[in-house]
DNA sequence: TTTTCTGACTGGTATAGACAACTAGTCATA
DNA sequence: TATGACTAGTTGTCTATACCAGTCAGAAAA
């Protein structure tokens, strides 16, 4: 169950076993999981790794610790704390399903008088225009178009592929400060509707996202299809 | 700085002490503190200890860990940059259209399975439920139905002709404090196609909203039916 | 001059053990 | 029948230590 000659964490290790024991159902809400020192002596770890593991998910929200009884499982799969800036593949984790992303284009082209409006560059500046189709465990959930400037940053197909653009972006040194996205509903046209699995006129949420960094410069222009059957777009508000 | 007498635990008295350096701005977005290794030594304590109180702050936003390079203070600012709880006058306003509201129907009513549990009562306690038309320049853009239980407020027709239903709640002493929302495509039904003098499968945007007392009780369930030609739904997100 | 390597720094992972604080049940006693 | 002391379980806090894995600058080698 644990491989201590694997490269993963042995924490990380215990968390997936959890997790997935949890995901089962096997533990339900408001299961007393094993103690602590139960882990430690069922795996041959110290108390120390055990507690890492744990700890991790009750700041996942998967459990909840209660001093002198025990710690157990949480009664609601966290919910969504969409205040944040969350990536499609952040958001779909965090609803537990297995996020995937095919891409269907890649290339550069010049942006024409609107888009270079958004991204605030000059008319026929070469952008990168992506275009994916996001997955949640293997359905259709989205078709996706991005739109980043080229001078902004280098980007090939294997680092949309492999890894993801914001990280990319990290690592370039840039840091996202805030978006402003615009959410409508509409009804899907022929060439959405055959990428999505759907029907022609079928109902679909446009998200249109704009992703500026800290230097004030726009990183990004995404647009974006849901499928209407199948997504919910949850915000938290306080007051 | 550190009291090792106090029955506050060392690694809370270390994260007080960094989140006060920060909030200060002694310590500006992106600068590094100082390393785990001279906190144990500076304050005596474990490295463990220290990295208890940095890993707190990290989960909660204050830090970010950079493997070989060390820890920064992160440019994001935790700020719970809240996108207000508007209503949909305020909304509109500033919008710059001119709201107006038509009252369908007002009644009270027992609340059934579903709407007792997301309302927080018993199965058939009565409920208000408030049937509205929102206009904007006189232009239906959406049909709303509102929940509200009875034994929280007092409430006649008046009430939400003239005034807000959240100026009501503010004078009987209770303050909101958040509110979930949920938003999804859909296809307008015949019902709501006849007020919203649109066509019967035309594109809608349903928003469900949940508000919260800072009593922790729920104030209201809101169903809205927004028109999705004429509608648009905006969020700002700080990261 | 350029390249390679080394060492000293960073955070990341893991161990073993100690004692404190809290919970819930048992059991003897007033 | 209560009450209070005890006990065995839980998580919470903390120490001291060890080694691993990136990062970066400067020394050594080419």
């Amino acid at each position: 169950m644990i491989d201590k000659t694997s490269p993963m964490p042995l924490y990380f290790q215990i968390e997936e076993a959890i997790k997935q024991k949890i995901d089962k159902g096997e533990w339900e809400a408001e299961t007393m999981i094993p103690s602590e020192r139960e882990f430690s002596l069922n795996y041959e770890v110290s108390r120390m790794t055990v507690r890492q593991a744990i700890n991790n998910l009750v700041n996942d929200g998967y459990l909840t610790r209660r001093k002198g009884k025990g710690t157990f499982v949480s009664a609601k799969k966290i919910e969504q704390k969409l205040l944040g800036l969350t990536s499609f593949t952040e958001d779909m984790k965090s609803r537990g399903y297995k996020p995937a992303s095919r891409l269907i284009s890649f290339q550069k082209t010049t942006a024409e008088n609107r888009l270079a409006k958004a991204l605030e560059i000059e008319e026929g500046q070469e952008i990168y225009e992506i275009k994916r189709v996001r997955l949640a465990n293997d359905i259709p959930m989205a078709f996706e178009t991005t739109y980043v400037p080229v001078d902004l940053l280098e980007l090939n197909e294997s680092h949309i592929k492999e890894g993801s653009l914001y990280s990319e972006v990290e690592n370039a040194g840039f840091v996202i400060d805030y978006a402003t996205q615009s959410l409508e509903a509409s009804i899907s046209r022929e060439a959405e509707s055959e990428i999505l699995e759907i029907t022609k006129g079928a109902a679909v949420l446009l998200i249109k996202r704009q992703t500026y960094l800290t230097t004030g410069r726009p990183l990004e222009l995404v647009h974006s299809v849901y499928r209407g059957d199948r997504y919910k777009f949850m915000i938290d508000m306080k007051r």
